[in-house]
RNA sequence: UGCCCGAUAGUAUAAUGGUAGUACGACAGAUUUUGGUUCUGUUUGUCUUGGUUCGAAUCCAGGUCGGGCAACCA
């Protein structure tokens, strides 16, 4: 009940109103919505803006959604491309009512062409892309129309059959819709509409020689499959009138196009050509790189498709351009991972610490709970012993007085176990802290403590002796620039050398044996982490999703 | 200098002629066996100039600023 009523007090964004003024009207009576990539590239977050808008639509208004490849350039695309964006789509957690390809309607696409050029209102140009680009004006000045426009319907339906049987060469010849050389709108000044492509493409094979332009399969294809709102990114507004035009001339369903903001991160790129260049030249790994905002690189990363879609229905739907905080997409994967990741112990960076009073060669079984968030959630067993590790960061010899955790003589609890003090600090030749001689309250277990004593700080450990090693990889922004692409220079010029910290010599609390691939876990106080899959039978690599917060690294900037 | 979009706290996003609200961030405090979580509080905003109106973030006009448009890409 309380849920239906959240449901109902939050705002509708711009397409919501459209849909919910289309179905009262009687305009629909339900919804269809495409999802359109073009199988050229590996899917990034601004698609999953995309993909959770119009499946979430269809979801919300009881209709469909259909996952529609926009394969018309066969020179670019690739079945890898398919099966990546497929995977991807299926792990976001939508389900597409039918898989389309604009190359099913090739045959279709062509016809419409043919009745184009029948209806005396399109034609084949002989010109050069030069020439083209030359008649075509400027948008401030207008274009002429050259001899070609002038052909016969006869003469263009024959060229057009001879362009389709392979007659000509790649850029011999074009066809244009013939619509109005002088309008202050570019994309309407006699558009080409079919190009000769002699390309092997990815669903076809060779069957075709000549191939439509986008905007000559884009709004048909809606057409055809009845799509009701037909959503993209606002570059595409001034596409609009010449979307409507070929509809209107076709006499199909008319399908309409809305246009949203795409969304943009801050320290990061989000076109596919930059991501491209990032793998092409190395910067990165691969599309699935942590550190891309792909959805593979998000996903091996350790973000949950959850924490994605969550992320995408808090930024909202509008049009004005917009540049997120990365914070925000933060925020999202930390309040899926605490309620849900289980607690574990690891070093980073070990200090050797010797309980002096503890006895030689003992070990105690310690329980610690897999998720203080979740209380059926269970303990695990840790091992306790006279030698373990902390971190080297949780000691300091002259510690200010707001430093919480172990100094000269001062007292902290070790998680789970016992309050320690340490009596002495080991160093060696260089000066350097190699170990800290501590002793431990035996009174204070954790769970029966009855010393009484308070202490500041609590620090993660674990036990030498039982202690697994393994590597573990910390990740930080792509880019130092909040928008790489606006600043002076190439984009590239601002990539972050230090995004990628490895870890090799980490040591891990035994529980971490059983790891597997779905799990997420947090080390305690360091982030959240996930098993990547470099991991091998050498030993277990972790990948920091995202860190903690972390009260102290801002005390210490102040 | 043509056409098209847009402009509300630091960042996003609501308010659809009637109290400018929410989230993230930031800051402060409480709780805490994670300097995590949780809780409480604070801070900051309608681009501008006119007009219509009892009343304008909202409607109208002018301006300013930002973005897009001249691929045989999508």
């Amino acid at each position: 009940m309380s849920e239906i009523k959240k449901e109902e007090e939050k705002s509708l964004n711009f397409i919501e109103e459209i849909i919910e003024a289309d179905l009262a009207s009687g305009k629909h009576k339900s919804i269809i919505t495409r999802f359109p990539p073009e199988p050229n590239g590996y899917l990034h977050i601004g698609h999953a803006k995309s993909i959770c808008l119009n499946f979430g639509l269809a979801n919300k208004y009881g209709g469909k959604t259909n996952l529609r490849f926009d394969d018309t350039n066969p020179v670019t695309e690739d079945t890898e491309y398919v099966d990546s964006i497929k995977e991807d789509v299926q792990w976001l957690g939508f389900e597409w009512a039918n898989e389309f390809y604009a190359s099913d309607y090739f045959d279709q696409l062509y016809t419409f062409a043919v009745k184009l050029i029948e209806k005396g209102l399109a034609y084949v140009d002989d010109s050069t892309p030069d020439e083209i680009a030359q008649q075509k004006g400027t948008p401030t000045t207008p274009g002429v129309r050259n001899e070609y426009a002038g052909r016969s319907v006869e003469e263009n339906l024959k060229l057009f059959e001879e362009m389709r049987d392979g007659k000509y060469p790649d850029g011999a010849k074009v066809v244009r819709a013939k619509i109005d050389m002088t309008s202050p709108n570019m994309h309407m000044r006699d558009p080409i509409i079919y190009r000769i492509k002699h390309a092997h493409h990815h669903r076809t094979g060779d069957k075709w020689c000549v191939y439509p332009m986008y905007d000559f399969a884009h709004g048909q294809s809606d057409s055809i499959e009845n799509i009701t709102h037909s959503v993209c990114t606002l570059e595409f507004i001034p596409h609009r009138p010449l979307y409507n035009w070929f509809i209107e001339q076709l006499e199909i369903y008319p399908s309409h196009q809305y246009e949203f903001a795409r969304l943009n991160l801050n320290y990061t790129v989000m076109s596919k050509r930059k991501l491209l260049q990032l793998v092409n030249e190395k910067h990165v790994s691969g599309w699935d790189d942590p550190r891309m905002p792909t959805i593979s690189g998000l996903r091996r990363r350790g973000y949950t498709p959850a924490s994605i879609r969550d992320f995408c229905d808090r930024i909202g739907i509008a049009k004005r351009e917009n540049i997120i905080d990365v914070s925000l997409l933060e925020f999202c994967i930390r309040e899926d991972l605490n309620k849900t990741a289980l607690r574990r112990m690891v070093v980073f960076d070990p200090l050797k610490v010797t309980i002096t009073n503890y006895p030689e060669g003992e070990v105690e079984v310690l329980h610690s709970e897999n998720n203080p968030e979740d209380p059926n959630g269970g303990v695990r067993e840790v091992p306790f012993t006279r030698e373990l590790y902390i971190e080297q960061e949780d000691f300091m010899e002259e510690a200010p007085k707001k430093f919480f955790r172990l100094a000269p003589g001062k007292m902290v609890r070790l998680k789970s176990a016992y309050i320690i003090q340490c009596n002495e600090v080991v160093k060696d030749e260089t000066g350097k802290v190699t170990e800290l001689k501590c002793t431990y309250i035996p009174e204070s277990k954790s769970g029966s403590d009855t010393s009484g004593l308070k202490v500041q700080g609590t620090l993660h450990w674990v036990s030498i002796p039982h202690a697994i090693n393994c590597e573990v990889r910390l990740y930080d922004r792509l880019f130092n620039a909040e928008d790489p692409q606006s600043e002076e220079g190439d984009f590239k010029d601002y990539i972050n050398k230090d995004s990628l910290h490895v870890i090799k010599g980490a040591y891990a609390e035994p529980a971490l044996k059983n790891t597997t691939f779905d799990e997420r876990y947090q080390f305690l106080r360091k982030g959240y982490f996930t098993l990547d899959k470099d991991t091998s039978a050498e030993g277990m690599i972790f990948n920091r999703t995202v860190t903690l917060k972390d009260a102290w690294a801002k005390e210490q900037k102040k």
